[in-house]
DNA sequence: TTTAGAGAACGCG
DNA sequence: CGCGTTCTCTAAA
């Protein structure tokens, strides 16, 4: 669907999307057309198409089970034997810093983690440490880009968006396969 | 549209 | 415990 906006032609995409059980908790895939833009963990349902549809006020949600299905189901795999990876086309939408730290994010091995501090080097901005600790916390694709791999310097394990206690239960999970 | 100000999943002294 | 640093969001002009 096409509309004019003041800035010019915008492209207002659908996002079809499905929830499933895990092991921690409630999850929510979301899929626009060029890969899998949203993955939210939550106690029920009503909690993540709220915020999910806080995260895309202007895409035209649509419930779609159907669609959703296979990748949910990876995602769902993923929880219960992380050793197995999670390989998903992701639509990573966020400014240029962003990206830059969701995307150094994806090369954290499975079942190791990093800290702000390191993460913040790595992308070549070594003083931002606390931008790319706000980066992480606005990543919205939970899982796939693995923002629970990232604690604080001191060993704390630091914040999760979605629970530091399923933070916590994933980096053990991680850690055992 | 530009800008000023506040706050954020941090870390050091 | 307070402050430095970088990036984002919001409100107001």
């Amino acid at each position: 669907m096409i509309f004019k906006t003041a800035s010019g032609l915008a492209t207002v995409d659908t996002i079809f999307y499905g929830s499933g059980e895990c092991p921690i908790g409630q999850v929510l895939v979301a899929l626009s057309a060029s890969g899998v833009c949203a993955i939210l963990i939550g106690a029920n349902k009503d909690e993540l198409v709220a915020d999910l549809a806080v995260r895309f006020p202007k895409a035209n949600l649509v419930a779609n089970e159907h669609v959703v299905h296979d990748d949910l189901t990876k995602v769902i795999r993923f929880v219960d034997k992380p050793g197995e990876g999670l390989d998903l086309p992701l639509d990573l939408r966020g400014t240029a810093f962003q990206r830059r730290v969701w995307e150094t994010l994806r090369t954290i091995p499975i079942g190791t983690t990093t800290t702000y501090t390191e993460l913040a080097r790595s992308i070549g901005a070594p003083n931002s440490v606390r931008a790319v600790a706000a980066a992480c916390a606005s990543n919205p694709i939970a899982l796939a880009v693995p923002c629970h791999r990232v604690v604080g310097s001191n060993g704390d394990l630091g914040g999760y968006r979605w629970g530091v206690e399923r933070k916590r239960e994933l980096i053990k999970k991680e850690a055992m396969a």
